[in-house]
Parts: C-alpha cells; structure tokens; sequence
DNA sequence: GGATGTTAGATAGGATGCTATCTAACAATC
DNA sequence: GATTGTTAGATAGCATCCTATCTAACATCC
C-alpha cells in the first residue's frame, strides 16, 4: 500500500543508501587497482588538478575536490609523505604553499588515467550509451538539490 | 576530440566521483537533520534492519548494512555506548550476541522515518516520477558490476 | 571423541571525511 | 598607520570505512 513508507525501510529503493553503497565500491574498485602505485582513491583529485603541471594552494585543492579545509590537509599530508607531492611557499601570500606534483608523481599518471577509466566503464557496463549520459546527468542533479540543502542549513538553519 | 579521456580528467563526467560527492552530501544531510536526536547515518540500516522488534547477530547486521564486520562492530559499540542498542548472549551460539533496539531507540524511529523520506525527496526533487525508478534501478545496476568485481577480485586477483 | 576446519567477534592500524578552533598573515577603513 | 575584519592553514577530536589477525566456540569427520 504506502510505497513510500516502505522504500524507506528498504535498502534497495533508498537513494541515500545505494548512493553510498556505490560511493565504497567504487573506491575499493579504484584503491584495489591503485595499491600497487602507492596511490588511494582520495589522491585522485589531487592528482587530476596538478596533472597539468599547475601548482594550486590548499584552498584550490579543497574545492576542486569538494572537500572540507583540513580533510585537503591530511590528504596532502600524506602524500607529501608518501613523495607525491611538493610545497613551496607562495611569493604572493605568506600564509599560503602551493602545491604541485612531484616527478614520481608525474610518472604515475597514465596508470591512474588507465585504472579510473577501467573501474568506470566497469562499473557502467550494464548501462547502454545513452544510459550513462543521464545517469551523469541526474547523478549531478541530485548533489546540485542537497549542494543546495547544503549551504541553506549553514546560512541559517531555521 | 577524445572526450572518453577529457571525462576522466573532469569530476563531472566520473561516476565514480559524482558518486562519492553524492554519498557524502547525503550522509551530510541525514547528520545534520538527524544529529539534534543523537542520531548518525551509520546507525540507519541498524535501526531498519531492527524496526520491527528483531534480534540479529553482528554479522546479520554487518550483511543487511553491506559493511564488513568490523564496521558493523565498531558503530555497534558507538550505538551501545549511545544507549540506542543492547546485546543479549545468543542461547543458541555462546560466540554470538543478539542485538535488538533499546525502547529509547525505538522512540526516535518515527523521527527517524521522517529524516531520511525528507532528504531522500529533497535530493530527488529535481528528478520526475519516473526518472526516479530509472536512477535508482541504474544505481542498482551500478552496485551489481562492482560487487561482483570485488568478489572475483578476493577470490582471485589474477 | 579427538583432530581439523570453519565461523563469530574482538582488536590493531590506517585512510578519508566532518566540525570546531586557533594562529598568523593579509586587507580595508578611518 | 593602527584597528578591525577576513582568510590560509594547522590542529584536535570524532565517525565511518577498510584489511589483517587473533581467540574462542562451533561443526565435521575419521
């Protein structure tokens, strides 16, 4: 009868559950195929702002990965530990490094263009062309709509 | 030219990254609508997969929420801590506990309900009624290709 | 009925993500 | 140019995930 009622019980016809549920096997997908290089799923991002030689401050890198301040942080952290990327002060802002690849870096780039591509196609297999399209499409629609939700509640949550 | 290797260079064009942005603007949503009654996304497929009064092992738990064991058995302790579940020895099985919900638990359920059908149609808003089953159907299918890619990978990483 | 293999949980260790806060440096304004 | 407000990063603290291991209890099989 109330359908509504029971697809919010129902793990397979919540949006927020199955979204999740795919978030982690796509990066168990991507970290499986990227241990070998030393690299993880969250160093992606990273990776693909800097690939074109740029050099980008903390700030920069938080955005294009759409994550919080200190969460770029840990991540670059780690791998400026792990020899992957470089800080150098900025000559325009003392309170600011900029951050670019090293050449190690550099040299894993193809592998992790090969492994995203891989793991994508693997997973959007069982959907045709025009599938995938709109799956992006309404993928990207859902995170506009709670983007939005987002940073309404921040504003003032009333 | 190549758009297959532009898309995998830009974030909007990778289901892998739209999906994670997703699962964290959703777990997100749920938190901050959630948090006021004690209450975190982790402990969702718990308290759903307890709702009607049933008392399941750990790792019935750790199966109905697609998480490994010690997730499960982590956020139970957070949970147990919280007062929102209790473990009661299985006299069937001395290695085993049953855990159900507390009555405080239980209370918030109806709150519960009301969150996640709320964020779920605030982030579907932007969707009609029938790209709705069709999102949620290729999400679906979405999950099937990388399950069965991270079972042929633990089985067998040849 | 005892050896052998399997299974339920517990634990250790690490990555990724968040909020809340603090400092130091920049910017703007009088 | 000193005060005031803003902004870049650093840090603390915690939740949620994972893999790898260990123990104790069950189950099987000769």
């Amino acid at each position: 009868m109330d359908s509504k009622l029971y697809m919010s019980l129902n793990r397979l016809g919540s949006a927020g559950y199955m979204t999740n549920w795919a978030a982690r096997l796509f990066a168990l997908a991507i970290e499986q195929r990227l241990k070998p290089q030393g690299l993880a799923p969250a160093h992606l991002p990273v990776l693909f702002a800097l690939a074109d030689g740029a050099a980008l401050s903390q700030k920069a890198l938080a955005a294009a990965a759409a994550v919080e301040q200190p969460t770029m942080a840990a991540t670059l952290n780690r791998m400026e530990r792990d020899g992957l990327i470089a800080r150098s002060p900025d000559p325009a802002d003392r309170r600011s490094s900029l951050v670019s690849l090293t050449v190690a870096a550099r040299d894993k780039l193809d592998a992790v263009r090969q492994a995203t591509e891989a793991v994508n196609a693997l997973a959007l297999a069982g959907l045709g062309e025009t599938e995938r399209a709109i799956f992006l499409d309404q993928l990207g629609r859902v995170v506009v709509a709670l983007e939005q939700d987002t940073a309404r509640r921040k504003r003032g949550p009333s």
